[in-house]
RNA sequence: GGGCGCGUAGCUCAGCGGGAGAGCACUACGUUGACAUCGUAGGGGUCGCUGGUUCAAUCCCAGCCGCGCCCA
């Protein structure tokens, strides 16, 4: 009897098994300080964040990386930790309060950051609760978070000294504004969105001509308030007469030049533009390149400024489009209104459409930083997997605009710098510092107002890879675990996030941050959609690890996990890895029944048995190319080729040969095989352990007992590849594919499943005879046979096997159906000939002899003998049925 | 418009120069003492289309058709 239950309960192992891995310090890196280090730090999570697939994706590949490391015996790092969000944070803190009837503005900004502190205590972080039900073996005793005391250290380190290298500075350009948030965002947290939306046409008296007009048209045509010119295009014969003279701006009254410039299209519209520089990127541009005034109409809120007529002031940016397209038509200066499809760019957190808006902010000189960044990917010091994504970060990196990275909010790092009261600007690391430098520059105290704003969570996110580590402070961390040896990230931040983290690492560790990116794919529903809260297709990872266990979700990941190719997930997949997860707890349960006796020694070299060799054979094989597979990042193939090993090789025929053996009545015999059943048990359980951490560490220490250490500090194995001898995999070959081929031939001759036959084997040779004398009994079992003849007499009424050079007969003179066994050979026989055509074809041809290589026309030849020996055989076996008609 | 990628068995996908593969689904049979969350066997593919390179193309190249994604 077994002591295992008759099913695998992930339920009840998970949560005990990682709370004693946790409590016994497994996770821990520096327990081997001596052994190579290893390092991941983790992409880190939203402090509001909760676990999404792609979260379950990114980090079980993280987990099978580090777990491989560890069981490798190097010294394993997985950095975890979580950034601060600085928008989603300050919202979800803001909508508790307006619940309650507050407002952060009411209670000052002390008073709320301490109200997100409390949040962030009591609420923030459940992501890493549920990183733990993913078995993520992170070492949690080293978590960070981008504003604990460490790490805003480093942010303000960095701030310092990029301001004083001139690759910090405050200016006054476009940014894109969320009016709803009141605050700058980033390009990338720009969403263009495809919207129905309308051309309107407008038509600007031009000054001195009487009732002459130019048209433009526009898709906002609220910023003609802040119009400035009128562009058209220099080669653009209809206006080749106005370039230079003026328009008078509608509702407005102000005169505006019509300007000669490029970027007005002639086949666009009218082929005029009107130019708002502080409303619109190109127009910015525009502006500069002619001088022109910028003149903002909206402020915060994105309501009109006094910079536009009283009567439009205070209204919304929309309203005041109503009013100003109905004022346009009241004056008769409505020329059309076509329906327009056009991208309308929405902000990411906020929801609504944002504004180019021309503020001051501050902004990093992204250029100047990633030139290292670019030649260090060039160069191969940081390699992208798979290879075809260093060409996403090249375009970033060649085209890369000024960062504005300062944030109208209060959650953050409030960027050190004060301003004297002429604005005069004093960066430094702490108030004291500022002051001291007033005091110079002026002369005497002076009173400073520190800059309110904060920065871009990404800035410090930006440096993770080494303020996780303990910079600005040079601690032994640093030294031992930068560069970090693979990051493994979505492509959705490759810009985000790992371009910056290249430009910051290399300038401030003068390094890279990482040897590889290792960029996974998008986890999609089982149709390809992308997983959304509105589409309501998401697939919560957490409901999969009730239903199925974590190991089967785990394992269905890594098996789709193909370089580049999304990934379509359904609950089938992961119920198929649940069933091969169930497989190994009843193989386990097998040897126990057999009383094989686990963590005991064993030297696979003192191994007699066929049987017994050839699997061992098979795992050196397995391991070594699963090892070869991880240090490529194949996770797919190499969760296939374990599936491959423990099902399809190990359950389903290596404990079918051995199940006689463990009855044997030969004690020798019968211990070997339980010894090896169990060693190859225990090396199928490391070797699975990175997929599958959870059911291999319970398996491990249930089957191996107390006293021994636990599987996740294992010893991953490593062999001798002469361990494994390709006679000996020859020989199990030939006798699977004979008992498959038995099988075959019984199944459609429709032998009762049940019933034993007896057979006769003809034509045996040297070598085969020895292998068909070994393993006769074996076969007999396994293909059903009553006994075995090796008389030469044919019999007269039999189905014929023709198996390499041997042929099979079974006597099945009731059950056969001569036409049906006929048409069975000549299909075999067509098959056969087929393929002796296409081989005979190539041999005939002059120019393949010539030019192909000798191994491939050496393989082509055996093939050709192999072929036809079996089309002879085929042909033996139709003529005694003939014969026998 | 620029860039990247994908069209291989009913579905999801490996393979990517020399014999078309896996899992799931499907069909038939099956309680042989690990496992029905299972076993055994089987059916099913002009490898999107058209050209080219090559002794040889699902694989390399070009064009086309269909479908994604990213950036403007």
């Amino acid at each position: 009897m077994s002591n295992l239950e008759k099913f695998y309960q992930p339920n009840e192992v998970e949560p005990r098994l990682y709370a004693e891995w946790e409590r016994s310090g497994a996770f821990a890196s520096g327990r081997s300080p001596h052994a190579d280090p290893y390092t991941i730090v983790i992409p880190p999570p939203n402090v509001t964040g909760s676990l999404h697939m792609g979260h379950a994706l990114n980090n079980t590949l993280q987990d099978i990386l580090i777990r491989h490391a560890r069981l490798v015996g190097k010294d394993a790092l997985w950095q975890p930790g979580m950034d601060h969000a600085g928008i989603a944070t300050q919202m979800v803190v803001e909508r508790q309060l307006s619940e309650n009837g507050e407002s952060r503005r009411e209670m000052g900004r002390e008073n709320f950051l301490s109200r997100i502190w409390e949040w962030k205590e009591q609420s923030g972080g459940t992501i890493t609760k549920q990183l733990r039900r993913l078995g993520a073996s992170c070492d949690w005793n080293r978590e960070r978070f981008t504003m604990d005391e460490g790490l805003s250290k480093a942010v303000v380190e960095v701030f310092v000294k990029l301001y004083s290298k001139g690759l910090i500075y405050r200016d006054k350009r476009l940014v894109n504004w969320d009016p709803k948030l009141e605050t700058a965002i980033s390009d990338l947290e720009v969403v263009q969105t495809e919207t129905n939306g309308n051309l309107w046409y407008f038509r600007y008296p031009i000054e001195g001509i009487n009732q002459k007009f130019i048209t433009v048209a526009t898709t906002r045509p609220e910023t003609m308030l802040g119009d400035t010119a009128v562009a058209v295009h220099p080669d653009d014969k209809r206006y080749k007469g106005i370039i230079g003279r003026y328009c008078l701006l509608p509702l407005v009254g102000r005169r505006i030049e019509i300007v000669a410039d490029e970027y007005a299209d002639p086949e666009q519209g009218s082929g005029a533009v009107k130019i708002t520089p502080a409303h619109d990127f190109n127009d910015f541009e525009v502006g500069r390149r002619h001088g022109l005034d910028m003149i903002n109409v909206l402020d915060v809120r994105g309501r009109i400024n006094d910079k536009a007529p009283e009567r439009y002031r205070g209204l919304d940016r929309f309203e005041a489009r109503e009013k100003i397209i109905s004022d346009i038509k009241a004056e008769g200066l409505l020329e059309k209104i076509e329906d327009h499809i056009h991208m309308v760019p929405y902000g990411d957190r906020g929801g609504v459409p944002i504004e180019p808006y021309l503020t001051d902010q501050w902004f990093v000189n992204a250029k100047e930083l990633a030139k290292p960044a670019i030649k260090a990917v060039e160069n191969g010091d940081t390699k992208f997997v798979p290879e075809n994504w260093s060409k996403t970060y090249f375009e970033w990196m060649r085209n890369i605009q000024p960062w504005c990275i300062s944030r109208q909010l209060w959650w953050g790092h409030q960027i050190p710098a004060w301003y004297g009261p002429d604005g005069e600007i004093f960066v430094a690391l702490s108030e004291n510092e500022a002051r001291q430098a007033a005091q110079k520059h002026y002369g005497k105290i002076t009173e400073l107002r520190r800059d309110e704003d904060v920065l871009d969570t990404w800035f410090s996110s930006g440096l993770w890879s080494f303020s996780t580590l303990g910079w600005p402070e040079k601690t032994p961390d640093l030294g031992r675990h930068y560069p970090t040896d693979v990051l493994v990230t979505g492509f959705d931040i490759i810009f985000f996030w790992v371009a910056r983290m290249m430009m910051l690492g290399i300038e401030f560790m003068g390094e890279v941050p990482f040897r590889t990116v290792y960029v996974h794919a998008l986890v999609r529903d089982e149709n390809g959609q992308k997983m959304s809260k509105s589409k309501g297709n998401v697939i919560d990872p957490l409901d999969l690890i009730d239903q199925y266990g974590c190991d089967a979700l785990r394992f269905t990941l890594a098996s789709l996990a193909a370089p580049g190719r999304d990934i379509k997930l359904s609950a089938g997949r992961v119920e198929g890895a649940r069933n091969f997860a169930t497989k190994i707890w009843n193989a386990a349960r097998f040897c126990e029944m057999n009383n094989c006796p686990f963590g005991t020694e064993f030297d696979p070299r003192r191994v007699s048995q066929t049987v017994n060799r050839w699997i061992i054979g098979e795992l050196v094989n397995c391991s070594t190319k699963i090892s070869r597979e991880l240090e490529i990042f194949r996770f797919n193939d190499a969760a296939q080729t374990l599936y491959q090993f423990v099902w399809g090789t190990y359950c389903d025929w290596y404990l079918e040969f051995a199940k006689p053996l463990l009855a044997h009545k030969n004690v020798n015999i019968k211990t070997e095989t339980q010894n090896t059943a169990a060693w190859l048990f225990e090396q199928v359980l490391i070797l699975l352990h990175p997929f599958m951490p959870f059911i291999t560490e319970e398996l491990y220490q249930r089957l191996i007992g107390g006293e021994h250490k636990q599987l996740i500090l294992g010893c991953w194995p490593t062999f001798e590849l002469d361990l494994r001898d390709e006679t000996t995999a020859n020989e199990i070959d030939w006798v699977i594919r004979l008992i498959t081929g038995v099988r075959s031939v019984r199944a459609e001759m429709n032998v009762p499943a049940g019933a034993k036959i007896p057979a006769i084997i003809v034509g045996l040779g040297e070598k085969d005879r020895g292998w068909f004398v070994e393993h006769e009994k074996l076969i007999c079992r396994l293909a059903r046979i009553s006994d075995f003849s090796t008389d030469e007499t044919i019999p007269s009424d039999a189905v014929q096997l023709v198996h390499d050079d041997v042929t099979i007969f079974l006597p099945l003179a009731a059950v056969i159906d001569v036409d049906a066994e006929k048409n069975r050979l000549n299909k075999e026989m067509k098959k056969a000939i087929a393929e002796i055509d296409k081989i005979q074809k190539k041999l005939d041809n002059e120019q393949f002899l010539q030019k192909a290589p000798a191994e491939v026309i050496e393989e082509q030849r055996l093939r050709l003998v192999s072929e036809n020996n079996v089309k002879n055989k085929l042909a033996l076996a139709l003529e005694r049925l003939t014969a026998h008609q």
